[in-house]
DNA sequence: TGAAAATGCTAACATTTGTTAGCTGATTTT
DNA sequence: AAAATCAGCTAACAAATGTTAGCATTTTCA
């Protein structure tokens, strides 16, 4: 009888993986049931296969529409011509940044959920993952190359910068928010010059 | 029949416990089974509760293990006189990581499936984490004020520190491994100083 | 307006879930 | 050697799970 409410630009089936994303979020994927789900969509669980055909197809478009818009974006920015090492890292930095306070559901889903994704989808997001690490190590290998950057293992680099993105889950989480652009600043201060003062 | 071989030194709970968390790790809290974990322990799901109580205590003894052990250090770390901030920050960097490297699957579990824990357990966690980051917040917000840290905003500076440090997860998958030495230097390194190379 | 499509509902299904009961045989203790 | 504890088994449970079938109502649009 509750219909489910679409706001204008999104199909019905955008609010319940919005709804969804949200949930995965607080309780995981497989702790997140489809009862769960259809209650806070306001509506009966059968409902919701008008909509969406498995609870898998759920985190695949989750995954997969994220893992995209990262993917095109790391395109944007190796292209880019006369731009030095450090600051196409700072621009992935920021674009992470960024995504993770704008769509932040879905982007920490796609993030820690993404094992439960089932073959072929798995293999395909694996592989996914690890080309987009090894776009960014190059970029710190060519650094490294030309000067800019410290002579440090580029996959260590890599898998610091990523995470250390990913605890802006903890941000969100506060109660002191500091502003988006001053957390953002402060990160990219912090992972490109680090903590020590230079005296 | 077939009975759990007990290491020396261990109960047959610690080999349950043991096998969990490799299954939580991999699979999560949620989707690893009693049956799936009593697969691999090599028994049947009701043996299991011959030596624990429940699924949740599983859980709740990772959990609590782990946290009282980088509680135990902090405490030490703290009490240390004549350390400047940055050699504290320092050993706390490099005891996470060697716990990330020595006993991964446990304080990795402990860190990404807290969240499973069910009330008085769950609210008890969560206390002791925020006052873990507190503490962490305090000491560099110490080395701001004697001049050895940047003026950064310090949760922001906590929150990068730990997660980065959680990344060694994708270390553990990595095909070509470097040592756990020089990971660990990487990291601190990387953390302290910076990507930049000083000019 | 009337037909087609979309969206909701209730009921039910087959599995899977964590856990308990009750039993048998082995191991330890006295 | 007898008694007590430990550690495994099979069988079963109640609840929860994802999903489908079948039907009613509303919305869309020719």
């Amino acid at each position: 009888m509750a219909k489910i409410k679409r706001n204008r630009n999104g199909t019905r089936k955008d609010v319940i993986i919005a709804k969804a994303a949200k949930l995965f979020r607080e309780k995981g994927f497989s702790a997140t049931s489809m009862r769960d789900l259809a209650e806070h969509v306001g509506v009966e669980a059968a409902s919701l296969y008008n909509h969406i055909s498995s609870k898998a197809e759920i985190l695949q478009e989750i995954c997969f529409k994220t893992a995209n818009n990262f993917m095109s974006q790391i395109e944007e920015v190796d292209a880019t011509p006369n731009k030095t090492a450090i600051e196409k890292i700072q621009a992935i930095l920021r674009f992470h940044i960024k995504q993770m306070l704008e769509n932040y559901e879905e982007v920490y889903v796609s993030d820690r959920e993404w094992k439960h994704l089932t073959d072929p989808y798995l293999s395909n997001m694996q592989t996914q993952r690890r080309a987009y690490r090894q776009r960014i190590a190059s970029i710190i290998e060519d650094g490294i190359r030309k000067g800019e950057i410290k002579p440090i293992d580029a996959p260590t680099a890599v898998l610091i910068m990523l995470h250390a993105v990913s605890g802006i889950e903890s941000w969100h989480r506060s109660k002191k928010k500091i502003a988006g652009e001053v957390l953002e600043d402060n990160m990219v201060q912090i992972l490109v010059d680090g903590l020590r003062k230079q005296s």
